[in-house]
RNA sequence: GCGACCAUAGCUCAAUUGGUUAGAGCGCCGGCUUGUGGUGCCGGAGGUUGCGGGUUCGAUCCCCGUUGGUCGCCCCA
């Protein structure tokens, strides 16, 4: 139906558990990135068409079929960020950024790609990320890595997910490889898939991990990548490996892993899990020598990575929601502008704190329990200043005791004499 | 861009080989009960079965189209 309320295909209206696994994801981020020394950066959701289809390169999906370009009322062709890397690279030139080099950048947020939606993939999506640009040394690609474990290990996620490692060399070292692949497959062409052929001319390094189960077969007797390597490419990967080691990050190597966007060299690795169906990568980096040069910027070595927070999420363990400490409930009308008042005092001493305001005392009851509120405060219409006030713990645990004297303490001073026998199912005394 | 499956109340689902007033639970609204309270009971609102067409005496059920969702291919984090 065309004039029904529906949201665009493949974005999200996030509520509830999902926005709270969402913000477990960013919190957990923000935690961990700090820990390293990555600063936070935001750079604009929108960027000059040219940014991406040059970074990404012309002939990739991405940049050929998926990004969301219009032109503004200016005639500018702008294009709604697919991902965060180039945007980082071009703020860098623009703003002269060399002078802070090396510098370590976290970023999060949404990306869009026209793409068909199914299990963690969207269309707006929200990636992590984390850049190190100016540092050309593997102890930056070690740490960037270690970070991502890190994180990883704070969401309780580890034991889900695998560290898949692999180099695609320097540029000498990738061309010699890329030949010897095509080679071996064109020899071969007529046993691959058709998609395959097809990756043949536009991006054989992909056809390595195709799904296919004879592109498969071809792929197993395909040629490595270290026949090919200089000393310098394997001396590098020989330190990331070691410096890994040395950090305690566990990884498998995995000669058949590659990168999507044009501008990788040298360490490419993916942080995968067989948890998710399909979108199997959870983390995906890799460093990008030469991408800053090719924009336009001075010759700058970097190392990064991006993260889907929608399948980060989807890991996580079941969140516990926002929760309000404590429900105030006026048992009539009569006594709300009291509560108000009661109200206002706890919360400006830092407790969060929810008041019922409809229905009969039941109701409002009923509602405040539905708040998850752990302490619940009723006011009465009848009696003196403390005799009207009545506070009980709806859980009862262990804690109930600190908890209701938190919230003794934080009244206004009229109530503090409440009763100790107001207290209900625990040993508080109150005077 | 390609493929498979799915579409019933706000939500999760029923409806016996196509059969007459399409049901339930939860949620919502109202009332009663309950003297420390997310209880129990009663009642109520809410559906042109995604939309359009076809077959049939008759369609939630079968067929075609369309829109949307889910998952996979592709792509990628």
């Amino acid at each position: 139906m065309a004039d029904k309320v529906q949201r665009v295909r493949g974005t999200q209206d996030l509520y509830g558990d999902d926005i709270a696994r969402f913000d477990t994801v960013v919190d957990a981020f923000n935690r961990v990135r700090k820990l390293y020394g990555f600063r936070r950066v935001d750079v604009p959701v929108f960027e000059f068409t040219s940014v991406f289809a040059r970074s990404l390169g012309e002939t990739t999906d991405v940049v050929s079929k998926e990004m969301y370009s219009f032109d503004d009322r200016g005639g500018e062709s702008l294009t709604l960020r697919p991902e965060f890397t180039a945007g980082f690279c071009r703020a860098y030139i623009s703003n002269g950024w060399q002078q802070f080099a090396p510098m370590k950048l976290a970023a999060h947020g949404p990306l869009f790609r026209y793409e068909r939606p199914q299990k963690g993939r969207y269309r707006q999506f929200h990636q992590l990320d984390a850049e190190i640009i100016g540092a050309g040394e593997p102890a930056a690609d070690v740490e960037l890595i270690a970070m991502g474990a890190q994180l990883l290990g704070e969401l309780g996620i580890a034991d889900k997910v695998t560290l898949q490692l692999n180099t695609l060399g320097d540029a000498e070292t990738r061309h010699a490889w890329r030949a010897a692949l095509v080679a071996h497959f064109r020899a071969n062409a007529d046993a691959l898939s058709r998609e395959s052929v097809e990756r043949l001319e536009k991006n054989p390094l992909r056809i390595l991990d195709s799904k296919d189960a004879t592109d498969r077969e071809l792929v197993a007797t395909a040629p490595g990548i270290d026949a090919h390597m200089t000393s310098e490419a394997g001396a590098f990967f020989e330190a990331v490996q070691k410096g890994l080691q040395a950090a305690g990050v566990a990884f498998v190597r995995a000669p058949a892993l590659v990168r999507g966007f044009d501008y990788y060299r040298h360490t490419a690795f993916e942080f995968v899990t067989d948890h998710l169906g399909a979108q199997g990568t959870v983390i995906g980096g890799g460093r990008y020598d030469g991408l800053i040069e090719t924009m336009g910027g001075p010759s700058t070595p970097a190392v990064g990575w991006a993260a889907g927070i929608e399948r980060l999420a989807m890991l996580v363990a079941e969140p516990v929601g926002e929760r309000i400490e404590v429900a105030v409930i006026p048992e009539e009308q009569s006594v709300e502008a009291e509560a108000q008042q009661i109200v206002a005092a706890l919360r400006s001493r830092g407790l969060s704190v929810a008041m019922a305001y409809r229905g009969n005392a039941k109701r409002r009851a009923e509602l405040a329990a539905k708040e998850g509120a752990e302490t619940l405060l009723y006011v009465r219409a009848t009696g003196q200043a403390k005799d009207r006030l009545n506070l009980s713990d709806r859980v009862r645990d262990g804690e109930a005791a600190v908890r209701l004297l938190k919230v003794l303490g934080a009244l206004p001073e009229q109530y503090r004499q409440i009763d100790g026998d107001d207290f209900v199912g625990d040993a508080v005394t109150a005077k």
